[in-house]
DNA sequence: CGCACGTTTGATGGACATCAAGGATTGTGG
DNA sequence: CCACAATCCTTGATGTCCATCAAACGTGCG
């Protein structure tokens, strides 16, 4: 495998799966891999949909701007996640655009070699559905929050969802440190970074969680899903 | 066709695109019919995905509900449009329901039916997937909105969205009727109706639009686009 | 040590929800 | 054709959640 790429990481993957052994060694030999500093952009919203992205290491936020220059973060990527599903399976503009917020290393293919693979391998096209429907249910569960939640259910939210996508291995300890500065879990929750910072320093006092400066320990991951209405019976 | 669905239906529709002539006879072939009544419903959020629907003609308001109950008015379908679409492809449960708000009348085939279609003419697959993340955009534009906008004009944008769904052959007169309550634009721009009426009603003093029990006319489509933010040099 | 950056906390105000009550429009039955 | 009910709409008063401004504080680093 002259790219280096180690085989079997595709298969964690949801685009990769039941594509057989050969699919996956199709897909890991015209791999190309891309590695960015923290703070480097690896796609903009509107670019033509020239690469897939999968995230081999690392974490990418992905945000988007409405016409008038508004911003919003989607959610943030992490250790497999597939980037530009949508656009590059229809050949539309990427929708969102994605910034590395630690250093990280990236695998790529071309427009035209996925589209090889998938005339492949069929199951590609299903696979695609599967996910982009997933990021819709998404979408459409912030949508919900965002619309009818307060902001302290919506922090909670976000806070137990990157803890989620960060400590895959969840520490069993009961306490759970999340690298999250306050400003990314306001921009998650659609709120200010103060709001964020008080709701924080209640959760504090009450014991809930530990705040840090770029971290918070959650350690009383109970009462946070009932703030977050994930409630009880967790 | 026994069934009585006439043929040509189909074309209109973005799932059944790129399909050919056979495939388009196949698709009318096995569908059924449906009357609703207003207020009926035709799918509900959670169900096991057993039918995909086509909106032949009428109006249905899609909604889904959080695990605490609070609702939220996602879009309202009408002729043409495909519903249950995600689901039915991915064999999950409906990610939200459908309720008729004017007597309608939908076309259906079972999931089986469907997936016998796909087998044959895979092009729907990927229809499929344009449909969805068609749909993922919206409600990406639509947190996007809820999350930044204000709320004027968040209702300019559910009232010019309505009347670009309601009436397709725009009436160039320059003035457009949209039917939509009150109740419903505030549903749409997440609102209340309080401010809803409020927000028409002040727009109705400058002309904008003109008022009524039911319905909204648009006078000066030129400002309500501005005041959208979809402005100007449309 | 001092700078930079993230965080905290108080004070203030605004946008909008909510409550309350009254007015307009449509349909129904006499 | 008129009275009545049922909706839907309007408009004022009030309150609250939360954004925003301002300023100080803590932490880590060169």
């Amino acid at each position: 495998m002259a790219n280096g790429v180690p085989p079997g990481l595709l298969e964690q993957a949801e685009l990769f799966r039941g594509i057989g052994a050969e699919g996956l060694a199709a897909a890991t030999g015209c791999a190309s891999r891309l590695s960015l500093r923290a703070g480097a952009q690896l796609l903009k919203q509107g670019d033509p949909p020239l690469h897939l992205f999968m995230l081999e290491h690392g974490r990418i936020k992905m945000s988007a701007v409405s016409a008038e220059g508004a911003e919003v973060t989607l959610r943030f990527m992490t250790d497999g996640d597939i980037i530009g599903c949508a656009a590059v399976f229809r050949g539309i503009a990427y929708p969102a655009s994605g910034t590395a917020i630690e250093d990280t290393s990236v695998l790529s293919w071309t427009a035209g070699q996925i589209n090889d693979l998938v005339r492949r391998f069929p199951q590609l096209a299903a696979n695609a559905l599967a996910i982009v429907s997933g990021r819709a249910d998404e979408f459409l569960q912030r949508l919900r929050e965002t619309a009818t939640e307060r902001v302290e259910q919506r922090i909670a939210r976000a806070l137990l969802r990157t803890a989620g996508a960060n400590d895959r291995p969840a520490s069993r300890s009961g306490t759970e440190r999340v690298a999250a500065s306050r400003q990314q879990l306001a921009e998650l929750a659609n709120t200010s970074l103060y709001t964020v910072s008080r709701t924080v320093s209640a959760w504090s006092r009450q014991g809930i969680v530990a705040a840090g400066r770029g971290y918070i320990t959650i350690c009383d991951r109970q009462r946070l899903a009932v703030i977050a209405g994930t409630g009880t019976t967790g």
